[in-house]
DNA sequence: CGCGCTCCCTGGCCGC
DNA sequence: TGCGGCCAGGGAGCGC
């Protein structure tokens, strides 16, 4: 479940093998993930120069000199591995070379690509998704805020475009509970089930609270949870849940900090009443009934 | 338009 | 030991 720290930990692993990096060889397994890869998208990506790798909410982006942008979602359980062979191309396809990629099924490599480095030496990189939840895209840069991906995305959680006042405006009249409301990306960017939990429980807000009684003196506290709750994931290297790893094949540690998610029964590491799980929107939440109101 | 629900996809896990 | 069913969940789509 890549979530905002996820991906944020995925694109640091991958910056330094395709910041400045250009596609040498691009090739698909199939011919779609979650939705169909544009059209002619190997042909577009292959000598392109990668000039940055960002990040928006969940989702990867490459800015390529041809004025290209290219859009990458994990969705569910989407991961890179970077193998380095060492040399030059020349061994990239001799099986010898490649890199043992620890728990990963090579039936579900879904794409590679090659990227020349500076330096001449060719960095592959493998995408690998079992639920194919995951997809790739091509947009204009120019005007990419507005393409169909990011057009009404809410605010970046851990950017000056987000505040208490911010997030009290975007949630202020909506009747859906606030567990709805932080998953929706229209209202703040990146957050997916496990940090709402962890943020909400952190706040001290019940997840079945209206979102509009939250804006005010709790939406003051849910800012800054937010805020934490996500910068202290990044910092342990994103969680890894099941499904993830990050680009450079490590685990990351935050899943042994989560408060809530996934504890049911457990006890409140607060007040020790044991931790009740609820079902909204088709999702689980987890909360303590004591400690979050 | 806002809101809630289903579907997609696979593999891990649980109960029988 | 095998098998059926449930669950994980981001986002698109659809219906009310």
């Amino acid at each position: 479940m890549p979530e905002l720290p996820e991906v944020e930990t995925v694109r640091r692993g991958l910056a330094p093998a395709m910041e400045g990096a250009f596609f040498d060889r691009v090739s698909l397994a199939r011919s779609d993930l979650r939705f169909p890869f544009p059209d002619a998208f190997a042909d577009r990506l292959t000598g392109a120069k990668v000039l940055t790798l960002s990040r928006r909410g969940k989702y990867l982006i490459a800015a390529l000199s041809t004025g290209e942008t290219l859009i990458m979602h994990l969705g569910m359980t989407g991961r890179f591995t970077v193998l380095s062979t060492g040399q030059n191309g020349a061994d990239a396809t001799s099986p010898g070379e490649f890199h043992h990629k620890a728990g990963d099924d090579a039936k579900h490599d879904h794409v590679h690509f090659d990227l020349r480095q500076k330096d001449g030496t060719i960095v592959e990189i493998v995408y690998n998704d079992v639920r194919r939840f995951g997809f790739m895209d091509l947009a204009p840069t120019d005007g990419l805020p507005e393409s169909k991906h990011f057009r009404g995305m809410g605010p970046e959680p851990l950017s000056n475009e987000f505040s208490a006042d911010i997030l009290n405006a975007a949630l202020a009249g909506k009747a859906t509970p606030i567990k709805a409301a932080l998953l929706d990306q229209r209202v703040v960017a990146g957050l997916g089930n496990i940090y709402v939990c962890e943020a909400l429980f952190r706040a001290g807000i019940s997840p079945r609270r209206k979102a509009r009684s939250v804006a005010g003196k709790r939406g003051e506290r849910l800012a800054p949870a937010i805020i934490q709750v996500l910068r202290a994931a990044i910092d342990a290297g994103g969680s890894t849940l099941r499904d993830f790893a990050a680009s450079d094949g490590s685990l990351g540690y935050f899943q042994h900090a989560f408060q809530v998610y996934d504890r049911e029964g457990e006890p409140c590491v607060t007040c020790q009443t044991p931790v009740k799980r609820l079902g909204q929107s088709g999702r689980s939440t987890f909360y303590c009934p004591t400690c979050q109101r």
